[in-house]
DNA sequence: GCAAAGATTTGCT
DNA sequence: GCAAATCTTTGCC
């Protein structure tokens, strides 16, 4: 045997607690859209880079100014995906962790190919970067997953979402990862600036920017 | 109701 | 290395 079955569900308990813990636990696993025409591919990666924004007081997130009609599903409970348009063209995924209403999300900044590369390519517009680049930053995982604003709300631990999230496989070592504090946020201030919540697998050449 | 800034990427100088 | 592209969301008048 050298894989997992198909759809095995992501479990949810993970991204339950700690965002820290939901954010390591993230790096490692995968990241499924089903073809969404028929006939079309199954898109698959392995995600390498994930950043934490966790709390009403991490001046960095969303989340920051209290519940809005954009950010109100990281209020919620965990697993399900929030996704917001940034810079007026970059479609940017968030995993919602913790339970019990505190605001927190898992922004996946980067994806590792392994299935599915020419429609990521397509939704890359055609970009001629080389395969392990198609998902290397956070609007480059929505534009090769194909993902906008629409799947917010969606349930990414649910197989049979059209976007979900499974395990790594069972016989993968778990990563070494690497952190460092999180990317465009200047704005944050301190301490939040500083803060190493921009999380990564070692060595993986698909992270966005090298680690500090 | 209007103005400002943004969890980015790309291409040109 | 720097500035443009582009439009939604938020904050303030």
């Amino acid at each position: 045997m050298t894989g997992p079955p198909p759809g095995r569900p992501f479990p949810r308990d993970l991204l339950a607690a700690d965002s820290l813990a939901a954010a390591r636990a993230l790096l490692g696993a995968r990241l499924v859209r089903e073809a969404d025409e028929p006939g079309g591919q199954r898109r698959r990666g392995r995600i390498v880079e994930v950043e934490a924004y966790i709390g009403l007081d991490d001046r960095a997130s969303h989340a920051r100014m209290g519940p809005t009609p954009r950010n109100r599903v990281m209020f919620g409970p965990p697993g399900i995906a929030y996704v917001y348009l940034v810079y007026g063209m970059h479609h940017c995924l968030n995993v919602v962790t913790e339970a019990g209403g505190r605001p927190a999300a898992v922004l996946v900044r980067a994806v590792a190919p392994e299935e599915g590369l020419d429609a990521m390519r397509a939704g890359r517009g055609g970009s001629t970067v080389p395969p392990h680049r198609l998902a290397s930053g956070p609007g480059c995982v929505g534009a090769a997953f194909g993902v906008d604003r629409s799947f917010t709300g969606m349930d990414l631990c649910d197989p049979a979402s059209p976007l979900h999230l499974e395990p790594a496989p069972p016989d993968e070592p778990a990563p070494q990862i690497a952190a460092g504090p999180r990317i465009g946020i200047a704005y944050a201030g301190e301490p939040w600036t500083s803060r190493p919540w921009r999380l990564a697998v070692a060595g993986s050449a698909s992270v966005s920017r090298r680690m500090a």
